[in-house]
DNA sequence: TGGTAGTACCTTGTGTTACAAGGTACTAGG
DNA sequence: CCTAGTACCTTGTAACACAAGGTACTACCA
């Protein structure tokens, strides 16, 4: 409520940007929960664990992205996530639409 | 659920960006919801009424937006929408963040 | 041995919100 | 006066990000 809107809609902007963002970062490389979070603060989509988690179980469940255990010397094991083929291929999807956007948007910002 | 999931994700994108994109057209001139709706669909970014009339009603009660009566020949009277000097501010502001976060995502696009 | 710190996984509850569907009411033309 | 077109709005539903809380593994050290 209250005044907060500004970053509230700020964050309502990153939302829906965020399945595209981490199936992007996945694309690059295997990694895990702590790096995609590191990864997302420094291109400043924040994003937490609760909302990492499910969002990671529901691409799983999607057929989107897959893992593996991994051990780890510093705590407990590692789910490493890699893209699918379908994943591959749903993501190319996204980008074309990602383009498509960002042009709309900003030929409406000029 | 099912095989949808991929309109299901470009729709998820076009989601955060929409109030976003709202003001964008109502920065442009001051108009009314059908012709916002026609705008939208213009940039691939697709509305309906049920949307947008809540949409509308949000910003307007968060004071980014008023609103005159207008008579139309062609039917019922229009509400027709302009930005306040708020809306104006949290517009520039509601820029900055899109520039920064397209070049953030662009960086990974490639 | 057992206590603390660090890391990693996951779940539950809450509030927001887009959308589908349905509803009211005004104008104009036949 | 009845239909078509236009414009407004509401209700119910499902999805989802986030906050908060929980479990469990490793390593270090007293």
């Amino acid at each position: 409520m209250h005044e907060e809107s500004l970053e509230q809609k700020r964050s309502q902007m990153r939302k829906g940007l965020l399945e595209f963002c981490i199936l992007l970062v996945i694309s690059e490389d295997r990694t895990y929960s702590t790096d995609i979070l590191k990864k997302l603060k420094e291109t400043d989509l924040l994003v937490v664990e609760g909302t990492l988690y499910p969002l990671l179980s529901r691409l799983k469940s999607q057929g989107l992205v897959e893992y593996d255990w991994e051990e780890s010397k510093s705590g407990p094991p590692r789910k490493y996530y890699a893209l699918t083929k379908k994943g591959k291929e749903t993501l190319a999807e996204l980008k074309k639409t990602w383009k498509g956007l960002s042009a709309s948007i900003s030929s409406l910002t000029d």
